[in-house]
DNA sequence: AAGTAATACTCAGTGCCCTGACTAATCGGG
DNA sequence: CCCGATTAGTCAGGGCACTGAGTATTACTT
Protein backbone atom coordinates (compact mmCIF):
# COMPACT_ATOMS: atom_id res chain seq x y z
CA UNK A 1 0.00 0.00 0.00
CA UNK A 2 2.84 2.57 -0.70
CA UNK A 3 1.32 4.04 -3.62
CA UNK A 4 0.75 7.43 -1.71
CA UNK A 5 3.77 8.26 0.73
CA UNK A 6 3.42 11.52 1.90
CA UNK A 7 6.67 11.84 2.99
CA UNK A 8 7.73 12.14 -0.42
CA UNK A 9 5.36 15.48 -0.80
CA UNK A 10 7.93 18.54 -0.34
CA UNK A 11 4.66 20.65 0.31
CA UNK A 12 3.47 18.17 3.24
CA UNK A 13 7.14 18.58 4.56
CA UNK A 14 6.98 22.60 4.56
CA UNK A 15 3.74 22.10 6.49
CA UNK A 16 5.36 19.53 9.13
CA UNK A 17 8.41 22.00 9.50
CA UNK A 18 5.93 25.08 9.98
CA UNK A 19 3.72 23.05 12.56
CA UNK A 20 7.15 21.73 14.45
CA UNK A 21 8.46 25.44 14.64
CA UNK A 22 5.17 27.28 15.81
CA UNK A 23 4.78 24.56 18.79
CA UNK A 24 8.46 25.61 20.14
CA UNK A 25 8.22 29.16 19.33
CA UNK A 26 4.91 28.90 21.62
CA UNK A 27 6.46 26.89 24.25
CA UNK A 28 10.12 28.34 24.34
CA UNK A 29 9.55 32.15 23.07
CA UNK A 30 5.89 33.45 23.41
CA UNK A 31 2.64 32.32 23.57
CA UNK A 32 1.39 36.56 22.90
CA UNK A 33 3.74 37.21 20.32
CA UNK A 34 4.17 35.46 17.06
CA UNK A 35 6.78 34.47 15.33
CA UNK A 36 6.07 36.89 11.83
CA UNK A 37 4.95 39.52 15.00
CA UNK A 38 8.26 39.12 15.79
CA UNK A 39 10.05 39.57 12.48
CA UNK A 40 8.12 43.16 12.20
CA UNK A 41 9.26 44.15 15.56
CA UNK A 42 12.54 42.66 14.46
CA UNK A 43 12.66 45.00 10.86
CA UNK A 44 10.87 48.15 12.90
CA UNK A 45 13.88 47.89 15.01
CA UNK A 46 16.59 47.37 12.05
CA UNK A 47 14.73 50.96 10.74
CA UNK A 48 12.68 52.75 12.29
CA UNK A 49 9.84 55.01 10.52
CA UNK A 50 9.26 52.33 7.53
CA UNK A 51 5.81 52.09 6.26
CA UNK A 52 3.54 49.13 6.30
CA UNK A 53 3.97 47.56 2.28
CA UNK A 54 7.88 47.93 3.36
CA UNK A 55 7.76 45.62 6.26
CA UNK A 56 6.06 43.56 4.46
CA UNK A 57 7.75 43.47 2.09
CA UNK A 58 11.28 42.85 4.20
CA UNK A 59 9.28 39.78 6.44
CA UNK A 60 7.67 38.56 3.22
CA UNK A 61 4.12 38.96 4.22
CA UNK A 62 1.39 40.37 1.64
CA UNK A 63 -0.34 43.54 2.37
CA UNK A 64 -3.50 42.20 3.93
CA UNK A 65 -1.67 40.14 5.99
CA UNK A 66 0.81 42.85 7.62
CA UNK A 67 -2.24 45.41 7.95
CA UNK A 68 -3.86 42.74 10.44
CA UNK A 69 -0.52 42.10 11.97
CA UNK A 70 0.40 45.44 12.61
CA UNK A 71 -2.76 46.09 13.69
CA UNK A 72 -2.37 43.69 16.36
CA UNK A 73 0.73 45.07 17.62
CA UNK A 74 -0.75 48.45 17.70
CA UNK A 75 -3.56 47.01 19.72
CA UNK A 76 -1.02 45.74 22.34
CA UNK A 77 0.76 49.17 21.95
CA UNK A 78 4.17 47.57 20.82
CA UNK A 79 4.09 50.26 17.82
CA UNK A 80 2.63 53.47 16.26
CA UNK A 81 1.16 54.38 13.57
CA UNK A 82 1.70 57.99 12.16
CA UNK A 83 0.68 59.49 8.82
CA UNK A 84 3.25 60.51 6.55
CA UNK A 85 3.18 63.96 6.09
CA UNK A 86 5.55 63.94 2.94
CA UNK A 87 2.94 61.26 1.66
CA UNK A 88 -0.55 61.09 3.14
CA UNK A 89 -1.23 57.35 1.30
CA UNK A 90 1.63 56.11 3.96
CA UNK A 91 1.91 55.24 7.73
CA UNK A 92 5.25 55.75 9.41
CA UNK A 93 5.80 53.27 11.59
CA UNK A 94 7.77 52.77 15.08
CA UNK A 95 8.03 50.83 18.09
CA UNK A 96 7.13 52.00 21.34
CA UNK A 97 9.20 51.62 24.32
CA UNK A 98 6.96 48.61 25.42
CA UNK A 99 7.37 47.65 21.52
CA UNK A 100 11.47 47.97 22.07
CA UNK A 101 11.26 45.90 25.42
CA UNK A 102 9.56 43.18 24.11
CA UNK A 103 11.30 42.87 21.18
CA UNK A 104 14.80 42.83 23.60
CA UNK A 105 13.06 39.83 25.56
CA UNK A 106 12.02 37.94 22.57
CA UNK A 107 15.09 38.28 21.14
CA UNK A 108 17.18 36.36 23.54
CA UNK A 109 14.46 33.23 23.49
CA UNK A 110 14.59 32.82 20.10
CA UNK A 111 17.99 32.38 19.94
CA UNK A 112 17.43 30.01 22.48
CA UNK A 113 14.51 28.42 20.52
CA UNK A 114 16.49 28.17 17.49
CA UNK A 115 19.81 26.32 18.59
CA UNK A 116 16.67 23.46 20.32
CA UNK A 117 15.28 23.46 16.45
CA UNK A 118 18.61 22.59 14.80
CA UNK A 119 20.28 20.89 17.56
CA UNK A 120 19.36 17.26 15.90
CA UNK A 121 21.97 18.81 12.65
CA UNK A 122 25.41 19.28 12.75
CA UNK A 123 26.85 22.15 11.85
CA UNK A 124 27.45 21.55 8.70
CA UNK A 125 24.10 20.08 8.39
CA UNK A 126 22.40 23.38 9.71
CA UNK A 127 24.45 25.42 6.58
CA UNK A 128 23.05 22.99 4.33
CA UNK A 129 19.56 22.59 5.65
CA UNK A 130 19.23 26.59 4.97
CA UNK A 131 20.84 26.89 2.11
CA UNK A 132 18.57 24.24 0.37
CA UNK A 133 15.44 25.76 1.84
CA UNK A 134 16.22 29.03 0.69
CA UNK A 135 17.41 27.84 -2.75
CA UNK A 136 13.99 25.98 -3.47
CA UNK A 137 11.83 29.04 -2.38
CA UNK A 138 13.97 31.74 -3.81
CA UNK A 139 13.48 29.88 -7.27
CA UNK A 140 9.57 29.30 -6.24
CA UNK A 141 9.37 33.05 -5.21
CA UNK A 142 10.77 34.07 -8.64
CA UNK A 143 8.83 32.01 -11.01
CA UNK A 144 6.02 34.88 -10.19
CA UNK A 145 8.54 37.88 -11.02
CA UNK A 146 9.08 36.50 -14.54
CA UNK A 147 11.99 38.98 -14.86
CA UNK A 148 13.96 38.37 -18.14
CA UNK A 149 10.36 36.52 -19.68
CA UNK A 150 11.19 33.19 -19.15
CA UNK A 151 8.32 30.51 -20.30
CA UNK A 152 6.50 30.06 -17.38
CA UNK A 153 3.10 28.82 -16.16
CA UNK A 154 0.60 30.33 -16.53
CA UNK A 155 -2.43 30.83 -14.09
CA UNK A 156 -5.33 30.38 -15.72
CA UNK A 157 -5.58 26.64 -17.34
CA UNK A 158 -3.49 25.14 -14.57
CA UNK A 159 -0.72 23.83 -17.43
CA UNK A 160 -0.34 22.99 -20.59
CA UNK A 161 3.05 22.22 -21.98
CA UNK A 162 5.55 19.87 -20.81
CA UNK A 163 7.42 20.02 -17.61
CA UNK A 164 11.17 19.80 -16.86
CA UNK B 1 22.94 47.02 10.42
CA UNK B 2 23.24 43.48 10.39
CA UNK B 3 21.69 42.70 13.37
CA UNK B 4 18.76 41.40 12.36
CA UNK B 5 18.67 38.98 9.73
CA UNK B 6 15.54 37.15 8.80
CA UNK B 7 17.46 34.41 6.95
CA UNK B 8 19.30 33.38 10.17
CA UNK B 9 15.92 32.19 11.60
CA UNK B 10 14.38 28.52 10.76
CA UNK B 11 11.42 29.61 11.58
CA UNK B 12 10.86 32.45 9.07
CA UNK B 13 12.41 29.83 6.54
CA UNK B 14 10.09 27.62 7.11
CA UNK B 15 7.37 29.82 6.64
CA UNK B 16 8.60 31.23 3.40
CA UNK B 17 9.13 27.48 2.24
CA UNK B 18 5.52 26.87 2.94
CA UNK B 19 4.31 30.61 0.95
CA UNK B 20 6.64 29.27 -1.79
CA UNK B 21 4.98 25.87 -2.08
CA UNK B 22 1.65 27.45 -1.57
CA UNK B 23 2.43 29.81 -4.63
CA UNK B 24 3.17 27.05 -6.97
CA UNK B 25 0.38 24.92 -6.20
CA UNK B 26 -2.41 27.25 -6.77
CA UNK B 27 -1.04 28.07 -9.84
CA UNK B 28 0.13 24.21 -11.19
CA UNK B 29 -2.30 21.98 -9.25
CA UNK B 30 -5.46 23.43 -8.21
CA UNK B 31 -7.62 26.68 -7.16
CA UNK B 32 -9.98 24.53 -5.64
CA UNK B 33 -8.63 21.85 -3.53
CA UNK B 34 -6.17 22.87 -1.13
CA UNK B 35 -2.55 20.59 -0.33
CA UNK B 36 -3.78 19.67 2.95
CA UNK B 37 -7.07 18.89 1.50
CA UNK B 38 -4.82 16.78 -0.96
CA UNK B 39 -3.53 14.63 1.53
CA UNK B 40 -6.90 13.49 2.74
CA UNK B 41 -7.82 12.23 0.20
CA UNK B 42 -4.59 10.49 -0.04
CA UNK B 43 -4.82 9.44 3.12
CA UNK B 44 -8.69 8.11 1.79
CA UNK B 45 -7.42 6.19 -1.13
CA UNK B 46 -4.96 4.29 0.90
CA UNK B 47 -7.40 3.38 2.97
CA UNK B 48 -10.83 3.45 3.02
CA UNK B 49 -13.13 3.74 6.04
CA UNK B 50 -10.61 5.78 8.07
CA UNK B 51 -12.30 7.99 10.93
CA UNK B 52 -11.24 11.64 11.11
CA UNK B 53 -8.78 11.39 14.33
CA UNK B 54 -7.15 8.85 12.49
CA UNK B 55 -7.31 10.97 8.97
CA UNK B 56 -5.86 13.61 11.04
CA UNK B 57 -3.16 11.84 12.28
CA UNK B 58 -1.76 10.46 9.09
CA UNK B 59 -2.19 13.57 7.45
CA UNK B 60 -0.51 15.84 10.37
CA UNK B 61 -3.81 17.83 11.56
CA UNK B 62 -5.42 18.42 14.89
CA UNK B 63 -9.09 17.60 15.39
CA UNK B 64 -10.33 20.70 14.80
CA UNK B 65 -8.74 21.33 11.38
CA UNK B 66 -9.29 17.94 10.15
CA UNK B 67 -12.61 18.52 11.01
CA UNK B 68 -13.56 22.26 8.98
CA UNK B 69 -10.95 19.75 6.23
CA UNK B 70 -13.73 17.16 5.93
CA UNK B 71 -16.33 19.36 6.17
CA UNK B 72 -15.00 21.60 3.08
CA UNK B 73 -14.69 18.09 1.14
CA UNK B 74 -18.08 16.92 2.33
CA UNK B 75 -20.06 20.18 0.97
CA UNK B 76 -18.25 19.84 -2.08
CA UNK B 77 -19.45 15.99 -2.69
CA UNK B 78 -16.09 14.28 -2.52
CA UNK B 79 -16.62 12.10 0.82
CA UNK B 80 -19.04 10.78 2.80
CA UNK B 81 -19.70 10.41 6.58
CA UNK B 82 -21.45 7.80 7.57
CA UNK B 83 -21.90 7.10 11.74
CA UNK B 84 -19.95 4.13 12.69
CA UNK B 85 -22.43 1.17 13.73
CA UNK B 86 -20.16 -0.18 16.22
CA UNK B 87 -18.95 2.65 17.05
CA UNK B 88 -21.62 5.72 17.75
CA UNK B 89 -18.52 8.04 18.67
CA UNK B 90 -16.75 7.73 15.30
CA UNK B 91 -17.79 8.82 11.27
CA UNK B 92 -16.71 6.75 8.58
CA UNK B 93 -14.98 8.50 5.70
CA UNK B 94 -14.53 7.16 2.01
CA UNK B 95 -14.22 8.89 -1.65
CA UNK B 96 -17.00 9.21 -3.45
CA UNK B 97 -17.04 8.26 -7.48
CA UNK B 98 -16.30 12.28 -7.86
CA UNK B 99 -13.65 12.42 -5.02
CA UNK B 100 -11.85 9.51 -6.36
CA UNK B 101 -11.56 11.59 -10.26
CA UNK B 102 -10.09 14.27 -8.22
CA UNK B 103 -7.73 12.46 -6.58
CA UNK B 104 -6.73 10.95 -9.58
CA UNK B 105 -6.50 14.23 -11.67
CA UNK B 106 -4.47 16.14 -8.84
CA UNK B 107 -2.33 13.12 -8.38
CA UNK B 108 -0.65 13.51 -11.85
CA UNK B 109 -0.43 17.40 -11.91
CA UNK B 110 1.27 16.82 -7.86
CA UNK B 111 3.84 14.90 -9.47
CA UNK B 112 5.03 17.54 -12.16
CA UNK B 113 4.86 20.09 -9.43
CA UNK B 114 6.95 18.18 -7.14
CA UNK B 115 9.73 18.11 -10.08
CA UNK B 116 9.48 22.08 -10.68
CA UNK B 117 9.59 22.34 -7.22
CA UNK B 118 12.33 20.64 -6.51
CA UNK B 119 14.33 21.61 -9.64
CA UNK B 120 16.98 24.02 -8.29
CA UNK B 121 18.29 20.98 -6.12
CA UNK B 122 20.31 18.07 -7.99
CA UNK B 123 19.24 14.60 -6.67
CA UNK B 124 21.36 14.21 -4.12
CA UNK B 125 20.43 17.89 -2.62
CA UNK B 126 16.99 16.55 -2.88
CA UNK B 127 17.12 13.50 -0.86
CA UNK B 128 19.19 15.90 1.67
CA UNK B 129 16.80 17.93 1.73
CA UNK B 130 13.97 15.50 3.01
CA UNK B 131 16.23 13.85 5.22
CA UNK B 132 17.33 17.52 6.82
CA UNK B 133 13.36 18.58 7.10
CA UNK B 134 12.04 15.40 8.15
CA UNK B 135 14.78 15.14 11.01
CA UNK B 136 13.70 18.86 12.55
CA UNK B 137 10.55 18.17 12.03
CA UNK B 138 10.84 14.73 14.17
CA UNK B 139 12.79 16.00 16.90
CA UNK B 140 10.53 19.28 17.86
CA UNK B 141 7.76 16.82 17.17
CA UNK B 142 9.17 14.22 19.47
CA UNK B 143 9.26 16.98 22.11
CA UNK B 144 5.77 17.05 22.91
CA UNK B 145 5.79 13.16 23.20
CA UNK B 146 8.03 13.18 26.20
CA UNK B 147 8.88 9.29 25.42
CA UNK B 148 10.98 7.99 27.84
CA UNK B 149 11.17 10.74 30.05
CA UNK B 150 14.00 13.01 29.12
CA UNK B 151 14.71 16.47 30.68
CA UNK B 152 12.36 18.87 28.37
CA UNK B 153 11.04 21.95 28.10
CA UNK B 154 8.03 22.70 30.23
CA UNK B 155 4.93 24.80 28.72
CA UNK B 156 3.84 27.51 31.65
CA UNK B 157 7.08 29.39 32.27
CA UNK B 158 9.11 29.87 29.15
CA UNK B 159 12.06 28.06 29.59
CA UNK B 160 14.55 28.20 32.48
CA UNK B 161 17.71 26.12 32.42
CA UNK B 162 20.59 26.05 30.05
CA UNK B 163 20.44 25.32 26.96
CA UNK B 164 21.24 22.53 24.63
C1' DA C 1 -24.85 -2.12 37.59
C1' DA C 2 -23.13 2.38 38.40
C1' DG C 3 -19.90 5.74 38.17
C1' DT C 4 -15.61 7.41 36.36
C1' DA C 5 -12.30 7.81 32.73
C1' DA C 6 -11.18 8.00 28.05
C1' DT C 7 -12.43 8.93 23.32
C1' DA C 8 -14.52 11.18 18.90
C1' DC C 9 -16.24 15.07 17.63
C1' DT C 10 -18.09 19.99 17.86
C1' DC C 11 -17.85 24.88 18.77
C1' DA C 12 -15.90 29.48 19.91
C1' DG C 13 -12.03 32.24 19.67
C1' DT C 14 -7.43 33.88 17.86
C1' DG C 15 -4.04 34.34 14.36
C1' DC C 16 -1.76 33.67 9.82
C1' DC C 17 -2.17 33.79 4.67
C1' DC C 18 -3.89 34.69 0.25
C1' DT C 19 -7.00 36.89 -3.61
C1' DG C 20 -9.94 40.35 -5.53
C1' DA C 21 -12.42 44.54 -5.25
C1' DC C 22 -12.42 49.07 -3.38
C1' DT C 23 -10.85 54.06 -1.61
C1' DA C 24 -7.76 57.71 -1.18
C1' DA C 25 -3.65 59.98 -2.29
C1' DT C 26 0.24 61.04 -5.33
C1' DC C 27 2.60 61.31 -9.66
C1' DG C 28 3.16 62.01 -14.77
C1' DG C 29 2.05 63.70 -19.31
C1' DG C 30 -0.25 66.40 -22.32
C1' DC D 1 -3.91 72.43 -14.88
C1' DC D 2 -6.24 68.26 -15.26
C1' DC D 3 -6.89 63.39 -16.15
C1' DG D 4 -5.30 58.91 -16.12
C1' DA D 5 -1.95 55.69 -14.08
C1' DT D 6 0.29 54.07 -10.05
C1' DT D 7 0.61 53.32 -5.15
C1' DA D 8 -0.68 52.59 0.11
C1' DG D 9 -3.95 50.93 2.65
C1' DT D 10 -8.74 48.80 3.71
C1' DC D 11 -12.29 45.36 3.52
C1' DA D 12 -14.77 41.00 2.49
C1' DG D 13 -14.20 36.32 1.91
C1' DG D 14 -12.10 31.64 2.01
C1' DG D 15 -8.86 28.41 3.97
C1' DC D 16 -5.29 26.50 7.38
C1' DA D 17 -3.80 25.84 12.30
C1' DC D 18 -3.97 25.86 17.21
C1' DT D 19 -6.13 26.02 22.19
C1' DG D 20 -9.70 25.37 25.48
C1' DA D 21 -14.27 24.14 26.69
C1' DG D 22 -18.23 21.29 25.99
C1' DT D 23 -21.25 16.97 24.40
C1' DA D 24 -22.09 12.36 23.47
C1' DT D 25 -20.67 7.74 23.47
C1' DT D 26 -17.92 3.90 24.82
C1' DA D 27 -14.72 1.50 27.98
C1' DC D 28 -12.94 0.53 32.46
C1' DT D 29 -13.32 -0.40 37.33
C1' DT D 30 -15.11 -1.50 41.29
Amino acid sequence: MAAVDLSAHPGHLARRLQQAHYLLWNTMVSEETTSPQFAVLNALVAESGLDQRTVGERVGLDRSTIAEVISRLGRRGLLDKVRDPQDGRRFMLRLTEEGLRVHRKLTVRTARMNQVFLAPLSGEEQALFFDLIQRVSDAAEGLRHPGSGEPLVTRGEPFAGGVV
